[in-house]
Order: C-alpha cells, then sequence, then structure tokens
DNA sequence: CTGATAGCGAACAGTTTGTTCGATTTCTAC
DNA sequence: GTAGAAATCGAACAAACTGTTCGCTATCAG
C-alpha cells in the first residue's frame, strides 16, 4: 500500500531514506549501493522502502529534484536577476553544500543533476534572452541547444573544482566559466540581435 | 582460466561477446542489460565470459576503447592534421557509424565515451596550440580543462543530433559546434598568445 | 597428427530483489 | 485522552542474477 497521507511518520521516512542514500553516496558508488544498505543505514523496514518509492532510482531522482529545487530557490533569493545567468551564484551554493554536491556529482547522478540543471539554465536564459531582444526566434543556435551546453560546461566545471578540493574560490571558478562560456553566448546574441 | 593465446576462437568470443551487447544496449538501458542475457544473445557459456572479462563493466570499457580507436583511425586517416579540432571528420564519422554510436550514447556508456573524446581531443588540441604558440604556459584555462569543455560539448551536440534523427547533415552540426566552442577558444588563445 | 588451449554446461552457494501479510506503532482529529 | 485510520515492521518467500568450479569436448597451431 502506497502511502496517502502527509503524516509525520511518512516525512521521516522519506528524509531518513534520502539522508542515508547521500551518506551511501559518499562512500561508495551509486551502482554499488544495495536497497539493503539504505534500509541498514536509514534503519527502516523493507516493505515500507516499497511503499514509498519503485526502485533505487525513484529514490535517487527524489532526491535529485530536491536539491535542485532548494538549488533554486537560493539562487533565486539571492537576488541573481540581473545577470544573463546566476553562475556565479550557483557555484556559491555548490561550494556551501559541498557534501551535498559531492555525493550527486558522479556516476549515475551526474546526468540527473545536468538535466536539472539544464532545464533551470533553460528558462533563466530564456527570459533573460527575451529581455534583450523581445523573441528567440532569429537565433541560429536552438534555444535548447544553448542550455545544454552552457548546463553541461558547469557541470564539467563544478567536477574540475571537486577534483581539485574546492581549493579555488568561487569567484576564480566563475572566471574559467565566463571565459568559456561567455564568448559564444555574446557572439550568437550580437549576430541574432 | 584466462586465455593467453590470440586464436581464432578467442578472437570469435570477443567479437561475439560484444557485439551481443551493442545489440542490447541498442534494445534497452545499459542497466538493464543483465550477463545472462549476453550470454543468450552470443550463445556462448557462463564460464568462458568470465574468463575474458570480470564483468559486465570491463566489456563495455572494452567495447568503448574498440569504438573511439576506431573512430581514431578513421579521422586521421582522413587527413585532418591541419585543423585545431578536426570537428567535421568527428561527425561524419558519427553518422557513418550510427547504430554504434547510438548505442553508447546513453547511461553509462556515454561518460565513458565522454572520456575518450576528452583523451583524443586533449592530445589533438595540445598539439595544435603547440603549434601557434609553442607553449601552453600562458593559458589562463588550463588545458586539460579546455579539452573536457571541447569534449562534453562535442557529447553534447551528437545527443542532440541523434534526438532530431540525424536530420541535419554533418556539416551543419560542425556549425553549430564552431559557434559554440570556437569563440572562446581563439579567445583564449588570443589574449594568451 | 598431436599436444595444448579454449569453450561448454551443469551445478552450486551467496546476494539481491520485490512482494505478501498479520501484528504493532504512531498519527490526526475530535 | 481516546478512537479509528494509516504507516511501519519484520519475517518469510520465490525469483533472478552473480561468480566460481570442474570434468568433458571441440578446436586450434604447427
Amino acid at each position: 500500500m502506497k502511502p496517502v497521507s502527509d503524516d509525520r511518520r511518512t516525512r521521516r521516512t522519506r528524509h531518513l531514506l534520502g539522508a542515508a542514500l547521500v551518506e551511501l553516496m559518499l562512500e561508495k558508488p551509486y551502482e554499488a549501493i544495495t536497497i539493503q544498505d539504505i534500509l541498514d543505514r536509514a534503519d527502516v523496514g523493507r516493505s515500507t522502502f516499497y511503499s514509498h518509492y519503485t526502485d533505487k532510482d525513484n529514490l535517487l531522482m527524489s532526491e535529485i529534484s530536491r536539491v535542485i529545487h532548494a538549488l533554486d530557490v537560493n539562487v533565486e533569493s539571492a537576488g541573481a536577476h540581473r545577470s544573463l545567468l546566476p553562475s556565479l551564484e550557483l557555484f556559491r551554493h555548490v561550494k556551501q553544500q559541498r557534501r551535498l554536491t559531492q555525493a550527486f556529482l558522479w556516476g549515475r547522478g551526474a546526468d540527473m543533476l545536468t538535466r536539472g540543471f539544464q532545464e533551470q539554465i533553460s528558462s533563466h536564459i530564456q527570459v533573460s534572452i527575451r529581455s534583450i531582444k523581445d523573441s528567440e526566434t532569429g537565433l541560429d543556435v536552438p534555444l535548447p541547444l544553448i542550455a545544454n551546453f552552457a548546463a553541461s560546461t558547469f557541470v564539467v566545471l563544478i567536477r574540475w573544482w571537486f577534483e581539485h578540493d574546492l581549493r579555488q574560490p568561487p569567484e576564480e571558478i566563475d572566471a574559467l566559466y565566463q571565459k568559456l562560456v561567455m564568448p559564444s553566448l555574446h557572439t550568437l546574441l550580437r549576430e541574432s540581435g
């Protein structure tokens, strides 16, 4: 039976399972984590897990959504509306949430994270571009492709950053990002404006 | 016992297993493929599999290497030495090998493919840049990062292409690639030159 | 032809998965 | 606080997959 209500119980269970998964992902690769591991770590009954999630992947997706949403809220509330892309705020958030990010940065999680970024960045850029040129029909590179490009470069940079133990300040990483991504965007906008 | 010789037998077995994996990856996601599936499809005995590969991942890696190597040979022999990056040749090859590429484009395979591209592109760019400026020490973006950037953008474009059923000719995809990646590279090289 | 080597396939123990169900605990609403 | 509803527990289960072993057979290279 699926839980229908939004009890203190169901919230507790979901939180325990999510937290357990994240903890485990910091210790070993996602693929090596077994549902039994999660159950043991969370101290939750087997049948309870399956009443909330269909799958290990299902749980992962749910956690990624949480992470993305938190990031969205944080970045949005930092008042990053003026820039074409709130990249610096994103890097700051990522550093602040280093443990959480770390867990989702490799293996299966990276794909989903990229996807999440993509949607967010896509809508952000869409708004920015509209404010500049009122319609994106003049672009000779499709907007979703641009968003995908920006998002995956984002993930590349974050990974690189973590591989270097987050030694650099967010501002420096953002500078690299700007150097890689912005020339193209500016060229595209200039040509189509 | 591991096979030591390079028999007609061992070659046949390895080929059967590799082909079976690729076939299956065209039908369902890599994670859903079981070793048993591969054995059934290849019509190879269980113990034989384990005498050649340790793992499903091991087999996958081996196939990726094959793909990357074939691509390397093909592109290299197309005489793509002059350009900063033989992107057009790469896109042509990808289209020509569409079925093979398709199989490795999603899930686990994409990561490894990106990694493979990365190494190849990295060395290519390294050579190109050396021929332009004799040393890359003046770059304010690390070369491996640039290579990673170029490689992952590459994969983004290939994916996008396949999502649109390869409707566009390679030249058009390459044009998009140029627009996304080249402005940054040129800026970086100009500034450091 | 022959000696060496690879493949076969059945059998096996050990995991993991996903499901079921009755007993128990915890919640919300009153 | 009590009652009724709902979630959790946990043990048990069949099914599937994994990785290994071993004696027999088929195939290879020279």
